[in-house]
DNA sequence: ATTAATAGTAGCGAGTCGAAACTATTGCAA
DNA sequence: TTGCAATAGTTTCGACTCGCTACTATTAAT
């Protein structure tokens, strides 16, 4: 039921998200890079080895393989990535940032330097509200965390690094600080 | 400057709102309408009369003449909203919301459910802090707020309604507690 | 009466979007 | 072991967005 007069709460922060992101998306056009390609470059930067697979990123942008594999095509293009066949299973691929992809990503944005600009305790009530936003969101499609590792339920700390009880691989300290696929978080129910 | 093993809140917040966009935008797509679409009707449905020319649309969603009129056609194609040429300017182009056009609207959609669903304070913050954002990036690129008409500079309220001192018409409740383009805040330094 | 500004549109090339059809592998079971 | 199903990724399609440039019509300014 729409009321005419005055807009709730809700309508307004739904708003305000749509007016924001379209703010940024503006922006993003005209750099070098797209928000799609900007997107899964920044996705690729903060996976871990077992998670820069089209598919992996086609599920994080919440998009079909089709269209995740015409994104990292043309960051491939541009080299920004680069295409490595997996030697295990050969159907597989795994995208590798390139240094130019690095450097691309180094700049800080717009929408950043926004944020950046906000009280302490504004900005990380934020970061809350905005994770209980996208977890819920997950769970409603069904989607998966992809959290960063070392959260991991199956995460166990070793002498040189870590080690992930579910591929059953030892794990170096940067894959272990960066987002997985197959992230499950530690207390499910906590209520 | 990146940094490797500790993403800042602001980098964390960022990538929060590209996350929950996404999803968002996701859900839309199989919808009737893709976000453009959406965001263009929403806006058509929440502007006054004097606020509905696709230079507006266009002002609003941060986009360019060209697509806007674009996204307005396809709007029109599906008879969800209609043209009207102006008697005034033979130049300008209002465009009106159908009743099927509102319909559309009515049905909540995934994110304001999600919304809806936080604690009140929460929800109330989140508006205030996004707010503050839009604002600074609004600020930044100088674009229009886009506020509501009676909250502007230029208004005044009228026996049977409201005035605008800018314009120099007389307005319509209806119109007076819609957004206008033309909108001016009142405190604009409050600092 | 020119000239300049403004409102809106058309067309271009790159790219996204979902969907469906299509390889090439890999896994499983009879 | 043969046969089939599941999986990973790609390609193509049609509709659309995006910035951009070029264009028409109208209105304003000199």
């Amino acid at each position: 039921m729409l009321n005419m007069t005055e807009p709730t709460d809700t309508q307004v922060v739904r708003d305000l998200i749509d007016r924001l992101t379209r703010l940024n998306a503006a922006e993003e056009w005209n750099g070098p890079l797209n928000p799609s390609q900007f997107s899964a470059l920044s996705y690729l930067f903060r996976a871990n080895r077992f998670s820069r697979a089209p598919s992996h990123v086609a599920d994080y942008l919440a998009t079909t393989r089709g269209t995740a594999s015409q994104t990292l095509k043309a960051l491939a293009r541009k080299e920004l990535i680069s295409e490595t066949r997996s030697e295990g299973d050969k159907r597989s691929i795994s995208y590798e940032i390139t240094p130019e992809g690095v450097d691309l990503l180094g700049s800080a944005t717009g929408l950043e330097s926004v944020i950046a600009a906000l009280p302490v305790e504004i900005r990380s009530s934020l970061a809350s509200s905005l994770k209980a936003l996208v977890m819920t969101t997950l769970h409603q499609r069904g989607g998966r965390s992809f959290g960063i590792c070392d959260t991991c339920v199956h995460h166990e700390y070793k002498e040189n690094g870590g080690y992930c009880g579910l591929l059953d691989v030892s794990l170096s300290r940067s894959d272990a600080t960066k987002i997985c696929h197959e992230h499950t978080g530690r207390q499910e129910t906590p209520t």
